[in-house]
DNA sequence: TTGTAGGATGAATGCGCTGTCAATATAGCA
DNA sequence: TGCTATATTGACAGCGCATTCATCCTACAA
């Protein structure tokens, strides 16, 4: 930092105290435990924190109590809808509890993510909420000496930094293409953008359908974030690679969107002549024209979950609870477009 | 907080200075100004940093310093895609001023983000950027008497409380309807959601219009966050109190896909018989089929303008610049949803 | 050789608040 | 009346770090 420090001198509970004619100690406990102070004093310590527009200073405050009353989050993205449920989800169950909730963007990269963590570590929160389960090295061993709960989320894995909590993302990319094998498609196709870990794994799940059935591998993937535009562009190449595809597993639901525009661009019936099933199942799949079939994962149940399953440890001590990780699998959502395929092609 | 403390027992400065053998005071230097110390000493700091897995407490060091390295943002939202550019602006000019990004969300609702405010400012941030103008008094006040430079963006407003950068929300609104009439229609439909004070600016365009073209208002809107769905929902809901309606104005590209969707699964022709205007110009706007018309809002310039101007005061010592209002004025997409309109109906 | 400037280092202090414990006041009881 | 139990209040220390100032050492000029 090279540029000049701007005294606030704010008014501190210091000020509170004189202004009430009390002492600090006073002044603090009439604002943290009101019942431990007689009437009078708290009136006129109230009075005067209004008098002075006295806001606390909560670096003092966690410093001196070894106490934040803050968790952090860090999710990979913060605009492709996926993660608004997530956050709402954790507002929902931290708020009452007179916990913040403080939130990190790792746009999907590992550095900005382990950057993002020890930004984190070094406000000290009381526990630590991440999104996937690939963290670096040194990311996974200052989580581990932090000494906080910490859960990972979205995914599962075999050895979690300490809670995990979420879905199999091979599995339900298994389901997805599955589905359209089933529904009788040969020719299934699949578009993935990002590159993420997930991403990666649900490709492994489409990849394993596609040898089930003895189908040959339709792939096409941009190593870039995820949007609609992209999805347009993918289902282009596809179509231009595989034109024999009728039917397209899109790696999240924005993808599926741009797929969808850009087979009516095409003239390209959906579902009569392309099956299109998207992931995570946001709110404008299902009132798409043509409806969207999509995979249902558990974002907010996840999330409010993990949320709980904090807030327990917390209470507790620091007990963790028996079993360290909860699958919250997934659903499959049918919807217009994989209705009906015929066969043909 | 009724839960008990746990003694996080984290390595401190003073850990790192004794294993290093140096004084904590030499410890502190070696991390924030390198060139103040010898070569022998800051390599023995550094190896014990690495060893020991050191990580600041930010909190004493903003304590201590009175300075804490921080901006505090709050938007009304982080689901709605508006808000992605923002943010993304943000964090491109102030991550390399070595400035963090707090993000706090109001969910569109006055109470929250009073609270929000609140929050913020016992953080300490060295400003704070604001999304819209409709603080409460309370807000307002507490806001002035931080003495940090405040800005108000996405409006414009002749009282800022301190900077002020957007655009005439009115303004806007007025050339997407007015646009819809140059067009030729006489029956145009506004659908809004969430009732915040954007919104109703923008109706308040819409109906000048109206007005202008003398034809008759027909308004259809809710009090809840805007969505695909709900563009689905009120579109249904305008065309069946106005089924003259041929054209649409929506408060928001959501709504506007929401209403393409429901146009669509009506039979109606877009833009042959229903043309449709969006509003900010989401990414998806210009990939859908029929692409979708839009009013694009300079979010991204905007927040970028902003966080330079902050950075601005904050390097010259709280001088504020001459002009403390910018209009960054908007701009019309015209795509497909609202082309050739014959004048039939 | 002496003096001095400059670089390198450390001791002490305080940021604003909370935890602990001692001090005081009041009430209750024998 | 005297004593203890309880309710209120305040003094003090310290959370982890940065800042200020004093100290020490080295190099160089006179």
């Amino acid at each position: 930092m090279d540029y000049p420090k701007v005294k606030p001198s704010r008014v501190t509970l210091e000020d509170v105290a004189t202004y009430a004619k009390v002492s600090a100690v006073t002044a603090s406990r009439a604002l943290r435990q009101p019942e431990l102070v007689s009437d009078v004093l708290r009136a006129r310590v109230d009075q005067a924190v209004k008098k002075l527009a006295y806001i606390p200073n909560q670096m003092a405050s966690a410093l001196a109590s070894s106490r934040t009353g803050r968790i952090g989050v860090i999710v990979p993205s913060l605009n492709n809808g996926v993660f608004g449920d997530y956050l709402r989800a954790l507002h929902e169950v931290f708020t009452p509890a007179g916990i913040e909730v403080l939130v990190l963007n790792s746009d999907y990269l590992p550095g900005r993510e382990e950057k993002a963590i020890f930004t984190m570590l070094g406000q000290f929160p009381e526990a630590i909420i991440l999104a996937g389960i690939m963290q670096t090295r040194k990311s996974r061993s200052s989580l581990q000496q932090a000494g906080i709960p910490v859960v990972q989320t979205m995914e599962l894995t075999d050895q979690p930094i300490d809670i995990n909590i979420g879905l199999s993302q091979r599995d339900a990319g298994y389901a997805a293409a599955r589905h359209l094998f089933d529904l009788g498609h040969r020719h299934v196709g699949h578009i993935a953008a990002g590159h993420d870990a997930r991403s990666r794994r649900r490709i492994g799940g489409y990849l394993q359908a596609v040898g089930e059935f003895g189908a040959i591998p339709m792939l096409v993937s941009v190593d870039q974030p995820s949007n609609v535009p992209v999805g347009c562009q993918l289902f282009n190449e596809l179509m231009q690679r595989w034109p024999k595809a009728t039917a397209v597993f899109c790696g999240n639901d924005n993808l599926a969107l741009g797929a969808l525009f850009e087979s009516q661009r095409k003239g390209i019936a959906v579902p009569d002549d392309m099956s299109i099933i998207g992931f995570n199942d946001l709110e404008f799949s299902a009132c798409a024209y043509p409806s969207l079939t999509s995979i249902a994962t558990p974002r907010y149940e996840m999330a409010r979950c993990a949320a709980e399953t904090i807030l327990g440890i917390i209470r507790g001590g620091g007990k963790r609870p028996k079993n360290r990780q909860i699958d919250m699998g997934f659903r499959l959502v049918e919807r217009e477009s994989t209705k009906c395929y015929s066969g043909k092609k």
